[in-house]
DNA sequence: CGTTACGTTTACGTTCGCGTCAACTTTCTT
DNA sequence: AAGAAAGTTGACGCGAACGTAAACGTAACG
């Protein structure tokens, strides 16, 4: 069974990016699709490495930096030196995303503080709405 | 006690950004140093903005974000009709970094899958680098 | 008194991540 | 045959978040 393709307009809606998104990644190498003549079709390898490229974004990191770590879901070439490359450059980005994770559970914690202080403010408020006069 | 105030510079060396940064900030509107003569002097609610500026880039919020969320940490004016609106937005803040911590622990259980895959791969090559000849 | 250090404003330059035409080909539809 | 629809490659544009250089103020040091 050949694989299921995709056409970029297809890509687009599954991903709701924007064809020029798809071209960009291809031109900074993220992206591989495959031609049908002049027409870029997208398989498998693709969509898991747009799904990956898409939630790296969301974490913050640049786009440079998605592609070296894409080659961590997709080792083709499987030489060992490459393959130590990559293993240790995964290990700091597990750190990076531990740490942040860790970060980011501070941020909440706090916010949540920030947010029952607001809660009690606006109680207090209700309360004097409710009060007649004083 | 007054407060204790830094220099533009010692700002610079304690969170590790370019005093360019620090202005621009200002001109964003999310730092409001005072002014001794033309030069700014930074004090402790500009150093917890700062901070809070740096986590939320780490979180990737834009500027403009962080400005707006800015003022959860430090509402001056407790107008009712302000601080609902704030309280709302810290809702959705909240609500995204609650999204973005769950999302984050998917991408590091699938990293760790990865990279337990890698390990194996790697064992198997040192198996190989030992035995004489195959 | 010069210069060194630290500060200022103004303004143009740069990189990233695309958006937005323009001009053209290929393919489907009527 | 004649659009319309979907694709392509340039190439220029743009906002965000600063970098960088110029030209200047001022305060202290030797």
């Amino acid at each position: 069974m050949t694989e299921p393709m995709m056409t970029i307009r297809e890509m687009c809606e599954e991903f709701n990016v924007t064809a020029r998104t798809l071209r960009f990644y291809e031109a900074k190498e993220l992206l591989f699709p495959h031609r049908e003549g002049q027409k870029r079709l997208y398989g498998k390898r693709d969509r898991v490495r747009l799904k990956l490229i898409l939630r790296g974004k969301r974490f913050g990191f640049s786009l440079e930096e998605i592609r070296q770590l894409l080659d961590l879901y997709y080792m083709e070439g499987g030489q060992e030196t490459q393959l130590r490359e990559t293993y240790a450059l995964s290990e700091k980005h597990l750190a990076s995303m531990q740490a942040q994770r860790a970060e980011l559970d501070d941020a909440i914690n706090e916010l949540k503080i920030q947010m029952e202080w607001g809660r009690t403010r606006l109680k207090e408020l209700d309360k004097k709405q409710g009060e007649p006069a004083g």
